[in-house]
DNA sequence: TATCGATGCTACTTTTTCGGTAGCGATAGT
DNA sequence: ACTATCGCTACCGAAAAAGTAGCATCGATA
């Protein structure tokens, strides 16, 4: 798994930008996808699993673990939550979901078009 | 590389929902570091390779084609560019600028303390 | 207490993606 | 003609993800 700490480089594309270290984990799979599932609430391994179109355990597990290790993700009552951190950045992306709508639609009418 | 337009189902992560299209671009390694370092200006294959730390030309080139054919880039003068909806995409992305700082300072605190 | 189902998770194998290097055809400068 | 740079392709080994099986644990039920 490696380490993931953002301040000890991820992945070989940081260079100590706190912007490239949150863009190596967001840009790896399922995680996400994962964090977006747990914005409605706390829910279980499998039921995560679920949520994100049957992923497989070994890969879930390992984003948990990784998501919990930068801490945006914890346990809580009902299984997985988001921390407050988690909760945050979602709350950052959030306007990415009405933006991604008018890109569909954009993308719609030039493959009509073009 | 198979199509990538959200429309038709994109890597099996997606449901007909735009924002899960969205992460799955997003979600795949170098898409968002690519269109992060064409905020600033054009820049041709190479040095865009050279920004990214030397990616394969390889990676590089199946990210450009499949961002191309999202329309979040484009080819003009200088080089590859950000289309509009590249452009709005980045500015929504922006705010987590600020955010990652806090992050990761919030992520130092924890592991001097904890 | 034996059985059952659900849960969190590990282990293993196949497939996909990524990384690294070499190099080609084209263009431009000298 | 020689060299340098450009966009890009080809190939190969490494890493990550997908897919499937199954184990240990727990609570409910019989």
């Amino acid at each position: 798994m490696s380490s993931v700490l953002p301040n000890q480089s991820v992945r070989g594309s940081t260079s100590g930008v706190p912007i490239m270290a949150l863009f190596d984990i967001l840009g790896r799979k399922w995680n996400m996808r994962i964090m977006w599932e747990l914005r409605a609430g706390p829910l279980t391994f499998r039921a995560l699993q679920a949520q994100c179109g049957g992923v497989s355990p070994s890969v879930m597990n390992g984003r948990i673990k990784q998501l919990q290790a930068v801490q945006l993700i914890g346990v809580g009552e009902g299984g997985y939550v988001l921390t407050d951190l988690g909760q945050e950045l979602m709350d950052r992306l959030d306007p990415l979901r009405a933006w991604s709508a008018d890109w569909v639609e954009a993308l719609d009418r030039t493959s009509e078009s073009d």
